[in-house]
Order: structure tokens, then sequence, then C-alpha cells
DNA sequence: CATCCTTGTTGAACATCCTTGACAGTATGA
DNA sequence: TCATACTGTCAAGGATGTTCAACAAGGATG
């Protein structure tokens, strides 16, 4: 069942954009047939032609793909069934299993005074975004220094080099949401 | 430029894990002359390979793919600078821009006492999940419906069918996040 | 040094994907 | 009714992806 139902998905995307198939592949430049053909899941496209049609939707691929398996998980938490992830100095509270198969990682964090997410910048794959519902922060984002307060919010892509940091002199709380799962590698060196 | 590297891309996941082009072939079930090639960009592979090779890392085809464009976007957003998307029943705030491309959308949403998500079940793809940051909320989810508190935490596949409603009687505070994002879309019809 | 194992690459054969061009079914209008 | 235009499907062959088997380069061992 390594298949996944490439031909069921795309069906529903086009059919939702009311396109028939030829007027789907003429925009994609492909053949009608190569869009019965994956429709009916006769075959199983090449990145090349799958990329090709889903730009003419347009669909990113990675939104196509999006959304598999994930169903008879747990739903609810309660405060004290989140994963603790804090190493003393801070306080990271997971959503969540630890190795989810999820499109994000969601967090509840607490910044107690003077806490930081460490020296170096982090830099990872993905993106981040945050909500300070609590105290106040400093957010280093490639070499754009911010103080927010609650209320506040932030996103950016986890590529640039970033640092969090409390500065004031309560503790901050700070519900945010990473994409790839973050914490997804067993490894304890990457934070955040 | 609709190629994408997937080569470079499938050649770093694999550097990262430590395995030859063999063991990786082994495992996924193909020769290493496909890892080869594709690493080399000489052919586009078709899905069902990508997936099979993608199987054996493990990676997800949507985390594969994700993670293009983005830069010089807007990072920090004061509190007055979230996009108001409420309904005067309730109060939604969106983080960032309405189209963003982005992987997920964060919003702060503000349920006063009796608002609800609307009659109908909500039904979407994509995930969701969030924290209660104040008051309590009543969430069903595929039947399964909890009443969360100050401290709680939820999520779940928005295929489920799903309602919101604050049944307090104080106002409900959520940060919750969505992917792919739910307000892509210009329609007002799908909630969440 | 030779030997052995591993690494990644490549040509030829084979398997699969994709296009061409035709077909049947349905709907609209002359 | 006939014509036209649209829909999705399919067989045959050309184009592309994948395998098999051989190859060269590098490291480790003796």
């Amino acid at each position: 069942m390594s298949g996944f139902n490439v031909g069921t998905r795309l069906k529903q995307l086009r059919q939702s954009r009311d396109l028939s198939q030829r007027e789907l592949a003429k925009r994609a430049g492909v053949t009608n047939s190569t869009i019965s053909l994956i429709e009916q899941n006769s075959v199983s496209p090449s990145v090349s032609s799958l990329k090709k049609i889903l730009d003419a939707l347009p669909v990113s691929i990675s939104e196509f793909f999006a959304g598999e398996e994930l169903a008879n998980e747990q739903v609810f938490y309660r405060a004290d069934e989140l994963t603790e992830i804090g190493d003393g100095n801070l306080s990271w509270r997971l959503v969540g299993a630890r190795r989810p198969n999820r499109s994000m990682s969601l967090l509840y964090e607490h910044y107690p005074p003077g806490a930081d997410t460490g020296e170096d910048m982090l830099e990872h794959a993905g993106e981040e975004g945050g909500v300070v519902v609590a105290g106040s922060i400093e957010i280093s984002v490639n070499g754009d220094t911010q103080v927010l307060h609650q209320g506040d919010a932030y996103y950016f892509d986890s590529r640039l080099p970033h640092r969090f940091r409390n500065v004031g002199d309560e503790e901050c709380v700070i519900v945010s949401a990473n994409t790839p799962p973050s914490f997804a590698e067993g490894g304890a060196t990457q934070h955040h």
C-alpha cells in the first residue's frame, strides 16, 4: 500500500476547480491522457509531470501530499499530559508525541526571567511562528532584534538564524508552532 | 525553474543519515543506480519510486517538498497588526498575511461566552492544534466532545468533523496553528 | 605491494510513463 | 435528425525511468 492514492487526490483537486482533464492538461503542458491515466491510478507519474500539473492548479507538491495517515491519534491533551522537554533553563511542553507523523509541532513555552535558547543562533529547516501570551521576550531573526509583549506575534523561516531571550523580570509564556516538526529527531542538540 | 532540485535534496537527506546509496537502495527496495541517477538529477523519479526511497529514510513526501520560497517576509507582528478575521461572533487574529506562501497559519483566537464555529461541523484538509491560554472551550472532534481548560491542548486531522464552542461564562483565548493554511483561499465559507 | 571491501558512476536492456490519435458517451443547438 | 462540441477512456509506439552488470577510485588490512 505504498502507492497512496495520487489519482483520487488529483481528481478531487481538479474537479474542485471545475477543470476538465483537457483544460488542466493544456495549462500544465501535458496531454489529457496523462491526466486520465494518473487519475485512474493506472500509472505513478514522474515527479516532473506531477509538478507540471500541480503548478497549473495551482497546488504545491508538499500541500498535495500533506495530510496522509494520522487517524486514531490522540486529540485532546490535558495540561499535565504535555511532554516536558525543558532543560532547567526554560520549559517547553510539546503537544502530542515526540515523533509524530505530523506536519507541525505545537509548543507551550515558558521562559523564566533571563532564560534564552543558548549562545548560538539557531538555524534549521522549516517555519515557525508564535504568539506571546504573557510577559515579554526579545527575539532576534536574521540580525533584526525586537522585544515582543503580550499579544504580539512572530513568524519566520527557521533557516534564518534566530534566538530567543527573556530580558524581562517576569516569566514569558509563548504558544508556538513549528513546521516541519523540530522535535521529531531524537537528538537534543537542536533546540526549537 | 519548475524542476526543483530533487536530487540535491535527496542527497542531503541520505548523507545526513550516514547512508550509502546502496544501503538506502536496499532499504527502499530499489537499486543503487536509481539513487545515483536521481541524485545527479539525471532523471525525475516517479512518485512511486521516490516514495519508496523516502519511506526508507524515513521522510514524508510532503516534508521532502516543504520549504521553498519564503524570505524577506515580515517577521514581527505587533498586537494591533494582526489581521482581524472575526465575524462579530468570535474574533480570530491571523499572524501574517492572508495569502501567505507558508506551510501553516497561526491564529490568536478569542471566543466570547457562547460563541461557536457554527452549526455545521467543519471538515477540511490539513491538521490543526492549539493551546488554551485562558478560559475554557468545548471541542468536538469526530464525535468525541471534551471541555478543555487553561493549559490544555488539542491536535487533530482537520478532515475529521470538528466544532468549537465556548460553553463557559468567560472569554476563551486560544493560540492555534493550522496546516496547510486554512485562510489561504479567498472564500469566507470555510472557517477555521 | 596485493587483496578485499566499499564507495559512486555508467552503458545496454528492460520496464514504465507519456503522447498520439482514435473512440464512445453526453449535451447543445440548428 | 444531424452537426458540433465537449467529456473521459484506451491501444500503440516513442520517450523516459529503472535495473543489471561492469567499472574506476578510495580506504583498510595484511
